[in-house]
DNA sequence: GGCGAATGTGAACGGCGTGTAAAAAATCTT
DNA sequence: AAGATTTTTTACACGCCGTTCACATTCGCC
C-alpha cells in the first residue's frame, strides 16, 4: 500500500530510515510545522524527532495538534535518555520509538497507528471542509447533519473524501471502491454520485464535481478557489 | 499510582525490568494463560514475551484475547529480529517493545495503554445512556431494570457497551467476544443480537443498530465539532 | 445553432443481507 | 442419565439497495 506520510523533523534523521519507509510504499514529504496548513490533505501520519531536545519535540507535537490536522497520528522519535520524561506528557503524541530505531519498527508502529485501534488508537476522522467522516462508526455528516447513507454511498463518499481534489475515472472508482474483480457498467457510478449529491443537500451538491469525459472529483484544489 | 499488572510471560525476562515496574507502583503478578480465568479482575494490562519465538508469543496474545479478559491491553515484548514480522498481525496485541528494553519505556507504554481507563484498570461500571453494566457482578440493567442475560448475551452486550458507537463486523465480534479460535457461522451473532434487542425491550431495542453489510453498533456517535 | 457524445434523472427489476422463528446440538443441572 | 437451559445451526420471508435501462438534458466541438 502506498500512503502519504508527512515528516516534521530536522535534517538530522538517519537517511536509511527514510529509505526503508519509502521502500515500504510510504510517500514521504518533509515539511515545517509552520507551513503545515499548506500541506497536502492526504496526510497519513507525522514523524516528529526529539533529537534536538525533548521539549522542542513535544512543542512540535502540540503545534501539530493545534492545526487543522490535529487528529493526525503522531509518532515521536526520542533518545533513550528522554524516555523516562515521557510519562506524564498526556496525549501530545500517539506513539514513540527510541533512537536509534529501525525502519521495520517504524513501519509496524505506523501501520498500527493508522489502522484505528493501535497503540493509542484514535478514531480515524476524515474531514474535508464541512464534510466529516468517522470510519469507526461508519457515519458521515455535513455541517453537523448526519447523513443517512447506504453502504455503497458511504464507501464511495469515504473514498472520495480520503483523496480530495483528485479526479478519478469511473473505472478507477469501480476498481478501488467496488473491487478489482467487478464487472459492471460504468454508469453505476453516476447513479451513486447522483444520490450522494442529493443527500449532501442542494447547498453542498457541488462538492462533488463532474469532470466531463474524465470522471468525478470531491472538492476543488486550493488554488482554484 | 499503584495499579495491578498481570504478567503472562516465561521466567526468562530480565528481573531488573520487573524491579523497575514494581518501583513505579505496579503490582505484578505472574500468571499462566491457561489459568487466566482465576486471575484478579482488576487486571490492568498484560505483558507477553515473544522471546520464546514470535509465533508462541502471538499465540499467547490470541489466547488472552479469547478469554473473558479479551479487552485487556496487551504489550508484547519482541526481539529485534522479529520486528518486521509484526506488520500484518492485526489486533493480536496493542503495543510492543523491542528487547532489550528498559523499565522506563515499559512504564510509558503501559501508561499510554491504560490512559482513560479507571485507576483500577478496566472500569467496573460501564454505562452508556440508560444502560448500566457492572463487570464485577456480571449484571446489566437498563432504566434501572435488571436484565436477565445468559452468558453469551452478557459478553456481547458488555463488549459492545465497552466500545460504544463503534461498528464491528460479525467476524470481529466473533473474534473478540467468542474468541480467536472460534469457527462458527457468522449468523450466530445475528441471533444473539436479536435476543439482546428483545430483552432490552421495545423501547431500547434500537440501541443496537444494524449497519447493513457491515455489522452492528451500540449507540450513535455524537458529532462533537 | 446543430449534432453527437457524455452526463443527469427517474423508475423498475432482482439479488442479497437481515429479521425471525424453530429445530438441532451442546452444555449445564439435578 | 434425563431434563432443562443455552448456544448454534438452519430455513424462509421480507425489504432494502445496488444495478440496469430508457429517456431527458447538458456540454463540447465544428
Amino acid at each position: 500500500m502506498a500512503d502519504d506520510l508527512l515528516l516534521c523533523l530536522p535534517a538530522t534523521i538517519d537517511p536509511s530510515l527514510l529509505l526503508g519507509l519509502s521502500q515500504a510504499g510510504y510517500r514521504l514529504e518533509q515539511i515545517d510545522v509552520e507551513h503545515l496548513d499548506a500541506a497536502p490533505k492526504q496526510l497519513l501520519a507525522a514523524l516528529v524527532s526529539a533529537r534536538g531536545g525533548l521539549s522542542v519535540g513535544l512543542d512540535t507535537c502540540r503545534k501539530l495538534r493545534a492545526t487543522a490536522e490535529g487528529t493526525v497520528p503522531i509518532l515521536l522519535l526520542v533518545n533513550q535518555v528522554d524516555v523516562s520524561s515521557l510519562e506524564h506528557t498526556g496525549e501530545a503524541f500517539d506513539d514513540f520509538a527510541i533512537l536509534p530505531t529501525s525502519s521495520a519498527e517504524l513501519i509496524v508502529r505506523l501501520s498500527k497507528l493508522t489502522i484505528g485501534r493501535g497503540a493509542a488508537g484514535k478514531s480515524v476522522l476524515v474531514t474535508y471542509g464541512p464534510l466529516k467522516i468517522n470510519t469507526e462508526t461508519y457515519q458521515a455528516a455535513i455541517d453537523g447533519r448526519v447523513l443517512d447513507l447506504t453502504y455503497m454511498e458511504y464507501e464511495l463518499l469515504s473514498f472520495l473524501a480520503s483523496n480530495p481534489t483528485k479526479v478519478f475515472t469511473r473505472e478507477a472508482l469501480l476498481s478501488r471502491v467496488w473491487g478489482y474483480e467487478y464487472y459492471g457498467g460504468a454508469r453505476t457510478v453516476d447513479v451513486h454520485i447522483r444520490r450522494l449529491r442529493a443527500k449532501l443537500g442542494e447547498e453542498h451538491a457541488s462538492l462533488i464535481e463532474t469532470i466531463r469525459s474524465v470522471g468525478y472529483r470531491l472538492g476543488q484544489p486550493s488554488w482554484a478557489t
